[in-house]
RNA sequence: GCAUCCGUAGCUCAACUGGAUAGAGCUUCUGACUUCGGAUCAGAAGGUUACAGGUUCAAAUCCUGUCGGAUGCACCA
């Protein structure tokens, strides 16, 4: 990638003239405006700055010792020490036939692959799946997926609430309530219904509660009858996952849920007693601060009345009972173990900032010599809302659940793709509007920015104008069109190509920045980037085969154009597979 | 009360985390074309980036304060 070789020749001349310039000093980013070039390095000012140096007369230094000749015009030094970098057509043109020989589609293998674990979706058992797993599916499958496709070495794992509390009062509902039809019929919602019932009836009947505690201490003691009502409950949730997995399109390596962890739970107490780390307080076993970070940092300190008060992440209840801290304390140990990874990632929603923020401060004063190799990075990602501006609800203010959602995606593409192309046949339109349904919903959720909160609109989603999956997939219906039209003439590879008319040009440079994109994605975890990269391209083309005829050309700028085509096509099909979402070949 | 995040065009969202003149789509208006799929393209209009200070070559982005909003803060996950 012509990116990386600017980089590492930046890289070498810098190193010579400031031996202790950290490497990523180096780092390329795409102009923002053509005029000023297609890459950019801003380092000289910020490196000028702590080194009390002239910043333009840095760059002019660093730029002098540069010979990129091969690729780029000669380096621009601008306004107070930016470097421009202008690429050479011809060196565009070579770039864009590389794929053709077997080259990566534009990007690079990552030169260190790294291994990371990735903790996404985690539905819970007995609870259908919502609104609000969506969110999280669709980041941790599409960054699994980026990071792949990069070179690293990905562990997706499926850390399902499979444990707790709640089964007391489900095992209770189960023995008294449970309506065999009605469980065979949709068995998620009868689980629901009993788990709902039980609730309410127990918030009056202090009884019912005290039933559910029992029923709760003979599972976890292992009583056969309530081992096998759970395992029910678990079986018939896996299968319900599974089939919007299914749909979406998303798998996972591993699926060790909450219950995977049980029997290690007490040592991960008893070793935090031991070591001083965990202490008890009301009866509960809690990790109090250390007192080792200045309070406004410290996660286990909270401002009360004008004084820092303890904020203890709790470990183990006052009944003895452990929780979910002690779980994922307990799974990171596990994940270090077993797969020794560089990186844990959690795709979650921002409001479990504060428990992670504890969760990694506990592992890095339990496991110090571990926590030293193993990143761990909470991908926190904002919520879902109506046109009210309030959390997504149905009318009746209840959850919407997932498999509700992508059933009227489907029908909503249904009625826009027969719309549009009516003289498709139904089974193919229905083939279609399944991967137009699921697909808009997808990255309704991966283009925004992640941290965000978005309205959800299937208006927006569906529409065939500005940043929508359906303008994507659109625009990769309308490139194999013109390679159905032309008796499947692809571009040969052994034409020379001229790139002579600027919106050739321009396509071809954005072609090339997809690899610098995806390494975007996987540094800072946002596939929104891809998503407006992607969108971009579609407009690049579309100006390109406005102004640019492909099949009419003359017969010396048709094997060029017909290369863009196969490039685009190429490049939006690959882009559009790592955010899991399938391109049809006609719409 | 404290913490985290946020406040950007009428609406929905960007802005590669301190970079160059804050960009798209929708909406409104104008234009192109005997459609290589018009599900298109070009142009116009729309902004004191909540407000007030500060830091610096450079601030939507960092700091301080004010106003407004979302979320979270001891035995749910």
């Amino acid at each position: 990638m012509i990116h990386l070789l600017i980089e590492s020749r930046l890289r070498a001349a810098l190193t010579l003239r400031l031996p202790d310039a950290a490497a990523s000093a180096a780092a390329l980013r795409p102009c923002p405006d053509p005029k000023f070039g297609d890459y950019q390095n801003t380092a000289m000012m910020s490196l000028a700055k702590e080194r009390k140096m002239n910043p333009r007369q840095l760059a002019t230094e660093v730029a002098a010792g540069l010979d990129l000749s091969p690729w780029c015009e000669p380096v621009e030094i601008a306004g107070p020490g930016f470097l421009n970098f202008r690429l050479k057509p011809d060196a565009v043109a070579a770039a864009l036939r590389g794929p053709l020989a077997g080259e990566p589609l534009f990007f690079a293998k990552a030169a260190k692959p790294r291994s990371v674990v990735i903790d996404f979706s985690s539905p819970n058992v007995a609870k259908p799946m919502h609104i609000g797993h969506i969110r999280s599916t669709a980041l941790g499958d599409c960054l699994a997926r980026v990071m792949r496709l990069l070179g690293h070495r990905v562990v997706t794992d499926n850390h399902i609430g499979d444990w707790g509390t709640q089964f007391g009062l489900l095992t209770v509902g189960w023995k008294t309530d449970l309506d065999a039809n009605a469980l065979a019929r949709d068995p998620l919602s009868e689980m629901e219904r009993l788990y709902k019932q039980v609730n309410a009836a127990s918030e009056n009947d202090p009884s019912i509660r005290e039933t559910a505690r029992q029923e709760l201490v003979k599972l976890q003691s292992g009583d056969p009858e309530n081992l096998a009502i759970w395992k029910r409950m678990i079986d018939l949730s896996q299968a319900q996952f599974d089939r919007v997995y299914g749909r979406l399109r998303v798998s996972f390596d591993h699926t060790l849920g909450e219950s995977f962890y049980n029997s290690r739970l007490k040592q991960v107490v008893q070793e935090l007693r031991d070591r001083g780390i965990a202490r008890e307080s009301q009866g509960a076993i809690c990790v109090f601060s250390d007192g080792t970070s200045p309070p406004k940092e410290d996660p286990f300190l909270v401002q009360r009345d004008e004084e820092w008060a303890p904020n203890p992440l709790l470990i183990q209840k006052a009944d003895g009972a452990a929780n979910y801290a002690t779980t994922d304390l307990a799974t990171l140990a596990y994940r270090w173990e077993t797969w020794r990874p560089d990186e844990v990632i959690y795709v979650t929603d921002g409001r479990q900032q504060l428990h992670f923020r504890q969760l990694f401060a506990v592992w890095k004063r339990w496991q110090p010599e571990r926590a030293e190799g193993m990143k761990l990075e909470h991908v926190w990602f904002g919520s879902i809302l109506g046109d009210d501006g309030k959390p997504f609800k149905t009318r009746s203010g209840e959850t919407v659940r997932l498999f509700e959602v992508l059933d009227e995606a489907e029908e909503r593409a249904f009625q826009v793709v027969s719309e549009k192309n009516p003289e498709l046949a139904e089974p193919d339109r229905r083939e279609i509007a399944k991967r137009v349904g699921i697909g808009a919903v997808k990255y309704a959720d991966l283009s925004p920015n992640r941290q965000s909160d978005y309205v959800f609109s299937w208006e927006k989603m569906l529409s065939l104008q500005g940043n929508t999956a359906p303008y994507l997939q659109y625009a990769h219906a309308r490139i194999q069109s013109i390679f159905r039209k032309s008796g499947d003439a692809r571009a040969s590879g052994s034409e020379l190509v001229a790139l002579r008319h600027a919106d050739e040009l321009s396509l071809a440079k954005h072609l090339l920045r997809f690899g610098i994109t995806l390494e975007a994605v996987a540094a800072e975890y946002r596939p929104n980037y891809l998503c407006l990269y992607l969108y971009e391209l579609a407009g690049h083309f579309a100006r390109f085969y406005e102004s640019c005829p492909v099949l009419k050309a003359e017969a010396a700028d048709r094997p060029g154009r017909l290369l863009l085509c196969e490039m685009t096509g190429r490049v939006l099909k690959q882009g559009l597979e790592v955010l899991g979402i399938e391109a049809p070949d006609q719409m």
